[in-house]
DNA sequence: AAACCGTGGTG
DNA sequence: TCACCAAGGTT
């Protein structure tokens, strides 16, 4: 597809300059980023973009800390059991990511002798690393011009050049313009410096335009329309689904989880066991088959406990209320019975920590 | 290619 | 309260 070019190169070249002499002098201490003039961490940048994917720095900086502390290299990210990744992830969400995370451990360490590619082509084969991550790393670690747009640049590129058409199919167009600035010199530090700009100036909501360094250059704020950029596709609805899950205490006070399949939602995570989830609110009568014992294995009758555990995920609500019981004794099941003082160490997702908390607060 | 995949902060 | 949004990738 052919663009007509939105300005000469000795404006791109202008701006870029401006850009990077406003990062030289506003640039963020992030644990990740290497001290100006020192050579970046290539295990450290792949690190920090797969955090940093659909994910802010706030939320990420103590993962990684904690992931540098534990395991300082690739060789040893890889020499780590999933399970341990997974459970140091546990929190930070899209949980795939952990596990293309350690796979991309392994067949780096064990194919390359632990050193990354340099090069986006061979970067992007690598799993979890799409296109965003791949140019990421090749620029901030490698030094390399390559084409960062992630979700700042999309915003910046849009009202810098008033860019109306709605997110996302109008990516390409954005990325076409976001590579009419890319300088070839200082290739990480740029990549760095327009997603700073994106994130702190140039925000989703009321963007800082006086502080910034292309206000004068800004047609999105030339035309008074910088807030509303970018534009997107409305999104479909998120209904609501409904489920009931199991809080089973054995004889010794250990209480009954599972791990998930690995694939699909929460994949390979641990939970509460619980009924499918689905939009009809369910009755415990109906909701029993679906428990991981049957009542002839419990001392008791379920007990549903009062409150409601609501979450929400990418695309629906869910609202999961609990149903306690005793076992009669440890009684053999598919699972793990985990006393109650190692749930912290358990991979438990945010949604299940919200059950515990519930089961731990109502239930014996 | 459209759907799927978490969580926490924000207004 | 609730929709929106993040340094996206995979299928």
């Amino acid at each position: 597809m052919l663009y007509c070019s939105p300005m000469p190169l000795s404006d791109a070249r202008a701006l870029s300059d401006r850009l990077l002499a406003w990062y030289d002098r506003d640039r963020r201490l992030l644990p990740w980023r290497a001290a100006p003039g020192e050579p970046a961490d290539a295990y450290r940048v792949w690190l920090s973009e797969v955090m940093l994917q659909q994910t802010t720095v706030a939320a990420v900086i103590p993962y990684f800390n904690a992931f540098l502390a534990r395991w300082p290299t690739v060789a040893a990210l890889a020499a780590a059991p999933v399970e341990e990744v997974m459970q140091a992830w546990a929190g930070l969400g899209y949980y795939a990511r952990a596990r293309n995370l350690h796979q991309c451990a392994k067949t780096v360490t064990e194919w390359r002798g632990g050193h990354f590619p340099e090069d986006e082509e061979s970067l992007r084969r690598l799993p979890g690393i799409g296109d965003y991550t791949a140019a990421a790393i090749a620029a901030i670690a490698f030094g390399h011009r390559a084409v960062v747009v992630d979700g700042n640049v999309e915003r910046v590129m849009a009202r810098l050049f008033a860019v109306t058409d709605p997110l996302p199919g109008v990516k390409p167009r954005l990325k076409a313009l976001a590579a009419e600035l890319t300088p070839t010199e200082r290739a990480g530090d740029y990549a760095q410096a327009v997603m700073d700009l994106g994130a702190t100036l140039c925000s989703p909501r009321s963007p800082a335009c006086g502080l910034c360094p292309w206000r004068e250059a800004c047609r999105g704020l030339a035309q008074g329309i910088e807030a509303s950029l970018p534009a997107r596709a409305p999104k479909p609805e998120r209904p609501t689904r409904r489920g009931i899950a199991f809080w089973i205490v054995a004889r010794d006070g250990s209480v009954l989880l599972r791990r998930r399949p690995p694939q699909g939602l929460l994949g390979g995570m641990m939970e509460v066991p619980s009924t499918e989830w689905r939009p009809e609110v369910w009755d415990l009568d109906e909701a029993q088959s679906f428990a991981p014992l049957p009542a002839a294995r419990l001392a008791e009758p379920w007990r549903p406990l009062p409150g409601l555990v609501r979450h929400t995920f990418t695309h629906f609500h869910l609202e999961l209320t609990v149903v306690a019981a005793r076992a009669t004794g440890q009684p053999p099941v598919r699972g793990l019975w985990c006393p109650l003082d190692r749930l912290a160490e358990q991979a438990l997702p945010t949604l299940m920590r919200k059950v515990v908390r519930l089961a731990l607060s109502k239930a014996y």
